[in-house]
DNA sequence: CGTGGCTTGTGAAAGAGTTCACAAGAACAT
DNA sequence: ATGTTCTTGTGAACTCTTTCACAAGCCACG
């Protein structure tokens, strides 16, 4: 084992991963084989021994991995033994849609408070979760220990929030506001964007049609 | 030029180089470098450079690029000359959200119609889209033109609704559910799964403490 | 207890993607 | 015209990721 640069690419397939364990561990089955996990994923066996050996050797030689074994592996290497404290700032459509999202908590994350500026919205429990007014974020991002925040606002506020959140101790970000942010190196940050991945799908559609050209 | 294989970290770049002179269009600035371009999106002014030039030649020696074509260039390369249309199928929770997100419109994707198995859900207009029973699925999508659909229902029926729709002349599916689709392969097919960023995130959260160990 | 069938773990090779570095223009001033 | 300054476009070098191929190990069965 040697732990480098751990690339993306694996992290997401270490992911997928786990959603099939569980899937199989939910299904009763006991043993499973790269070449199952690959085909599972739409990878190559090869594929998954190598992402699994930046982390160690889980296997048994001529017979494969024990399910669970292998899916508390890949949990404790996600840093999912427990789940994760996340906040959510902006409680407008999509930020409605994620507190009702079931499977977010089912995977570890568990969503323990909101943050709107609309006195429309704050004030009450959305699915369980308090939404609460701006002003008290910085307090309860620290008083609650939150980790993860995902910022659900108007781009044109995202920056600003990113700003507030960083100086309490969070140590990462999923953003839905397309606009890049600049944050603390330290800060994790990701990004969903439908609309960017219509356009990488809109892209491929009209390759299919125009097709290759040397020149 | 030379029109070979483009990767897909090139194609999620052109997104963002594009996001980014809208808003420099928007903002009268009329010349952009490649310096710029890259410190808008956080790469670099070589990448810049590199990325466009698989599609041609842009920009004049010692100016930069104007940015209306450069612009215009890019949206013919992600095939957004005119507005993709698209379907919903789902229209719980994050469905809904989807049809009142507005940046969607704005960004050269225009949802159609919806779909719902729910009764409760059919039948009336949501955001102006109307939303459809699910039989009416493969007529309207022929009789629209349906180019992508968005696909937000529960993860057990997904794969069923794939198959319908492979089968409706669509080219591309972006998915919400994070179980892997069985399709054609000449379908183009995206996922996004906030719980598989967070899992992202987690790591890289975790990692921050445990750091390099090499052996 | 040895042989055969199977699957892991991993160096080495191949393939992709990114960065470097510089010649080829383009505008402008003198 | 000529020189200066600037920025593109692009082979070549480099780095990172994936694929290949095989020794090492495990189990079952005779």
């Amino acid at each position: 084992m040697n732990l480098r640069k751990i690339s993306e690419s694996t992290v997401r397939r270490l992911s997928l991963y786990l959603n099939l364990l569980r899937d199989m561990s939910d299904a009763g089955t006991e043993v499973v084989s790269s070449v199952d996990l690959a085909g599972g994923i739409g990878t190559t066996a090869a594929q998954v021994r190598k992402d699994l050996s930046n982390f160690g050797s889980f296997g048994k030689r001529g017979q494969g991995y024990v399910v669970e074994d292998l899916r508390a592996s890949i949990e404790s290497i996600l840093g999912l033994v427990r789940p994760r404290r996340v906040a959510l700032v902006g409680a407008g459509k999509i930020g409605s849609a994620l507190l009702g999202y079931r499977d977010l908590r089912t995977r570890g994350f568990e969503i323990i408070v909101a943050f709107d500026i609309d006195p429309e919205k704050y004030g009450r429990k959305v699915f369980d979760v308090p939404v609460l007014p701006m002003d008290q974020l910085e307090q309860r991002l620290s008083a609650d220990r939150i980790e993860i925040v995902i910022l659900a606002t108007p781009p044109a506020v995202a920056q600003e929030v990113a700003n507030r959140v960083t100086a309490s101790g969070v140590a990462g970000i999923l953003s839905f506001a397309a606009s890049k942010l600049e944050t603390d190196a330290t800060l994790a940050v990701r990004w969903m964007d439908v609309a960017l991945e219509l356009e990488g799908l809109s892209f491929l559609i009209s390759a299919a049609g125009n097709e290759v050209e040397e020149s």
